[in-house]
RNA sequence: CGGGGCGUAGCUCAGCUUGGCAGAGCGCUCGGUUUGGGACCGAGAGGCCGCCGGUUCAAGUCCGGCCGCCCCGACCA
């Protein structure tokens, strides 16, 4: 491609609003432009660096029995309501058009896929079968941000597993994770495996793929010592702290303006661990919440701990809560910032009446704690569960963080940021339940299929790509995704009989089919053109000039070193063919 | 949705406090000089100052509303 030609055209400096380094980068280079937020255009060589990615995807997913194909972007509302997703994925865009007609943009395809195998899948002999497609997908994000990091509209590779069983899944599903690594790992993006919740996509067992860093929206839990990795959304760890020997009187104190734990525990003069945090949160079972539908939350953890929303969704079976109004808390006889389960009847389930209590784990391992007397601005001192109050469940709804102890080796674990790659999960029969998507086995038996989805974003790891591989000149591609491999450079003036050589060389590569970036543009000086082929970030860059045939013919420099060699016209071509 | 910031030329930004001709650098066009790290000289083009309303003789500037963008949080298959 010639430079003259091309579309588009380099920033010097980057657009204001772009924080992250590969957001910058990526605007400056022309790659992306923006259309609004959380949606870009790919230019033309931004276009180029997403196909090699999706090659390298394709080859992965070829190679361990997939089959490529393409699914639709619009989705009747049909096939999201038979799945019992409509109103409970919150990001999904819906429209209405003509009539009555309703549908969804995709958001995922899980609702495509086990609809094509109502049909396609008959008999034992169907299965396992692998299928992938990379498209769009729509999400309404509340928040789109840092570049390509998190898009509304974005570019997925996503693979689903059909298997007669979980064990036939489970025996596949190594492969799926190896095809994951040779992929980030041929992308030049070094991943960390780790355990993840699988959220609003339902099922067994999730696995995300992450790249540690700073400004990662993803927070993971890792052990030093043993290796242990996972979600803080489903990171486990080991509560210390002993309940003590004797247990106090219940008595009732007065604390003016101590209104949060750190307060009242220096106010009385107790360790935060020796405190009890009430959090409160109205819960429903649709995204969408209808008046009148749902119930009170009552989270507990001990005080030096926080809750994680996602934790406490599992434990109360699922749904979506938020934080309760105040009058809603009130409603229930607790009082904000004076809180707790001290005369409150616990409810037996989430059908039951009483106010549902879910404590963590972590009141077990303390006691005679300072509890909200739901009276301002009173709390008691030497409340212990048993005697004092009690709980509708116990369960793990705290969060994990820096210094607790780990639940594997007991090490001490360390929280980190990380931006999220791929996740590949385990659904099992969710969706295939959904629609009775079924099979006969050998023994006439009408079964349940068995399902997986194996998703990537490939905007966000093209992003990464640069987060991991530039300097303070601009991008270095890897040259498995780069958009050439060759950059070559023409400097001279006109006359001076260094054009037609540079042309010539130009020629020769792209014949042998090497993938040629040209800068043929006039009347640049060298610096400018330098300048633009550092921030474009093509692997080699090969300079035609008076200087360089003077020492014998073309200068051949790599973009992640600094030596430069010549290379004679006539051993260009065998250098850079492969 | 809560908190903060921003919106003036293609890009980066000044001008707003204290109302009075719409500005600079880069980029772009033309002419010339340069030609190995964003070079120089000269001449130009380019604006609904985010939108709507209000105050005023007069609004980019003051007031109200709305929209958009960025960051933190909430949320996030």
């Amino acid at each position: 491609m010639r430079l003259s030609r091309s579309f588009g055209k380099t920033l010097r400096e980057a657009p204001a609003e772009a924080e992250l380094i590969s957001h910058q980068l990526l605007l400056r280079g022309d790659f992306i432009r923006p259309a609004g937020a959380g949606i870009y255009t790919f230019m033309p060589f931004g276009y180029r660096v997403i196909r090699k990615i999706w090659d390298i995807m394709a080859e992965e997913m070829d190679a361990i029995s997939g089959q490529e194909m393409w699914m639709p972007n619009l989705h009747p509302a049909a096939l999201w309501q038979a799945t019992g997703r409509w109103n409970q994925v919150d990001v999904l865009y819906k429209l209405k058009a003509s009539g009555n007609r309703e549908y969804a943009l995709s958001a995922t395809h899980e609702e495509i896929v086990v609809d094509l195998s109502l049909r396609d899948i008959e008999s034992y002999r169907d299965l396992p079968r692998m299928i992938y497609h990379i498209s769009k997908k729509f999400r309404d994000e509340p928040r789109p941000r840092g570049g390509l990091i998190r898009l509304r509209e974005f570019i997925m590779k996503d693979a689903y597993t059909l298997d007669r069983s979980e064990e036939a899944l489970d025996e596949y599903y190594p492969s799926m994770l190896q095809a994951y690594t040779n992929i980030f790992d041929r992308c030049g993006v070094p991943t960390v495996m780790i355990n993840a919740d699988v959220g609003a996509m339902g099922g067994k067992s999730s696995q995300e793929f992450t790249v540690p860093h700073p400004q990662g929206e993803d927070e993971f839990i890792y052990c030093e010592d043993c290796g242990y990795a996972a979600n803080v959304e489903a990171a486990g760890f080991v509560r210390e702290g002993e309940k003590p020997a004797t247990m106090d009187e219940l008595s009732k104190v007065l604390t003016p303006d101590c209104k949060t734990i750190a307060d009242v525990a220096a106010f009385i003069g107790v360790p935060t661990t020796q405190t009890l945090k009430c959090v409160f949160y109205w819960w429903r079972p649709n995204y969408v919440e209808k008046p009148g539908e749902g119930r009170m939350v009552f989270a507990m953890t001990r005080g030096d701990l926080n809750i994680n929303d996602t934790k406490l969704v599992n434990a109360v079976g699922g749904g979506f809560i938020r934080q309760a109004t105040e009058e809603e808390v009130r409603s229930i006889g607790a009082v904000p910032g004076y809180a707790s389960a001290i005369g409150m009847t616990p409810a037996k389930d989430m059908e039951s009446p009483g106010v549902m209590i879910v404590a963590d784990e972590s009141i077990n391992y303390g006691g005679n704690y300072v509890v909200g007397a739901n009276d301002d601005p009173y709390h008691y001192t030497g409340a212990n569960y048993g005697r004092d109050f009690q709980v509708s469940r116990i369960a793990d709804i705290a969060q994990a963080a820096t210094g607790h102890k780990c639940p594997n080796c007991g090490g001490r674990i360390e929280a980190k940021r990380a931006i999220e790659v791929g996740h590949c999960f385990k659904l099992g029969t969710r969706y295939s339940k959904a629609v009775n998507a079924t099979y006969l086995d050998e023994d006439g038996q009408e079964r349940l299929i068995y399902m997986g989805s194996y998703g990537i974003g490939l905007d966000r790891l093209m992003a990464v790509v640069v987060e991991l591989h530039h300097d303070k000149d601009g991008i270095i591609w890897p040259d498995s995704v780069a958009p050439y491999q060759v950059h070559l450079v023409h400097i001279g003036k006109d006359g001076d009989g260094t054009k037609e050589k540079a042309e010539a060389v130009y020629a020769e590569l792209t014949a042998v089919g090497v993938e040629v970036l040209y800068d043929d543009r006039d009347g640049l000086g060298a610096g400018v053109k330098f300048k633009d082929a550092d921030l474009m970030g093509i692997p080699w860059r090969v300079t035609v000039s008076g200087r360089s045939l003077e020492q014998g013919g073309a200068e051949v420099k790599r973009r992640s070193e600094s030596e430069r060699q010549i290379v004679s016209l006539d051993q260009l071509v065998a250098t850079f063919r492969s």
